[in-house]
DNA sequence: CCTCTCATGTAAGACGTTACATGATTCA
DNA sequence: TGAATCATGTAACGTCTTACATGAGAGG
């Protein structure tokens, strides 16, 4: 479980409802976590069993009340414990489309370049959304902006990768392989 | 789905049994994808109920038989229809270490730089051992090669910001935040 | 009129991890 | 003696995604 730290991390400063959570997590940690409703609601009910939160409703004139939760020192102590633990060894990137590039010549390479180029003008979308995202943060010295100048680093590698990819490919320097799985003997 | 269609890639040029099918896994995959066996061998079985996959025995000396699969025509019709499909948007970065990171003002500073200097040694020890993986192979126009370099590049980015991340904090340009995270005010 | 945003949730299923069990051989 | 490698798997548990359901108000 980790988007039990990350809500319990949001809420160290401020008193946040379910909704709220989720823009806030798609904003600050979007480009590694995705947090989808069917998480982040149960996770709240659960935490407020176990008295790392209470909550409050906040009627709202056109939608159901909020339910704003707070956290409790109880919470705040497990947040801290697992915040001086260490974190487990990590790095994943999962890219859909990473999985198939090596596979591509297998296929056809038409096909291959249209995908490339959903993906570049994919990623050129991400940059652009990373970098006004940057440019709206206030404060210049915090860890949350370090991390978000990462995702842009992060985001620029792939960009340019994959105009390189493409080019190698458009240039036919890749060999359609119908054995290319360097495979040392069994 | 997706472990079904790295199998069925595998599985493209060479008949392989489950035990090694992880083994090429985590050495082309392996920055982006873990595998396990409890994902391997029922994934197998049930490849081969849904026929895209034959399966021969080949007994062992010294331990279980070999469970040889070799694709089948279906599996092979399978995997290029995915193969020319347009991957899901994608893109997630999941390291643990960064989801911690933004918090790292609510704790203490001297056991955060601690954490990142496990951080940074693992990401040099990961670092050589791709190297040294992208030094061993042969062919050096293929698409599995690309992938590799890109893996290198991406983790060079991720080393030299922990060292950059380091020096700020311990030249304590970064706030110990009380109240750090930027909230545009709901 | 239709779609978007706000705001809550549930249920089913897909996917992934961890720990266990077996057992011979090789290497330190 | 102990650990690693080869080789198979299962069961339980956790996590994550997808689709659904509700309903008011705002704006094109």
């Amino acid at each position: 479980m980790s988007i039990k730290y990350a809500i319990l991390g949001l809420l160290q400063s401020k008193d946040l409802h379910g909704y709220r959570i989720k823009q806030l997590l798609e904003r600050d940690f979007g480009f590694m976590w995705t947090a989808n409703y069917g998480q982040i609601y149960p996770s709240l009910k659960k935490l407020q069993q176990d008295e790392f939160l209470t909550m409050r409703e906040i009627p709202q004139p056109a939608s159901p009340p909020r339910k704003l939760y707070s956290i409790t020192p109880k919470g705040k102590k497990e947040f801290i414990d697992w915040l001086n633990s260490s974190p487990e060894k990590g790095l994943m990137l999962r890219d859909p489309f990473l999985l198939r590039f090596p596979f591509f010549g297998f296929g056809n390479t038409t096909r291959a370049l249209e995908i490339i180029d959903e993906q570049i003008s994919l990623y050129e979308g991400f940059l652009k959304a990373r970098q006004d995202n940057l440019s709206e943060r206030r404060r210049s010295g915090s860890y949350g902006r370090l991390v978000a100048e990462l995702g842009i680093e992060l985001n620029e590698v792939m960009y340019n990768w994959l105009k390189h990819a493409r080019k190698e490919l458009s240039e036919s320097n890749l060999l359609p392989d119908e054995d290319n799985c360097n495979d040392d003997e069994l």
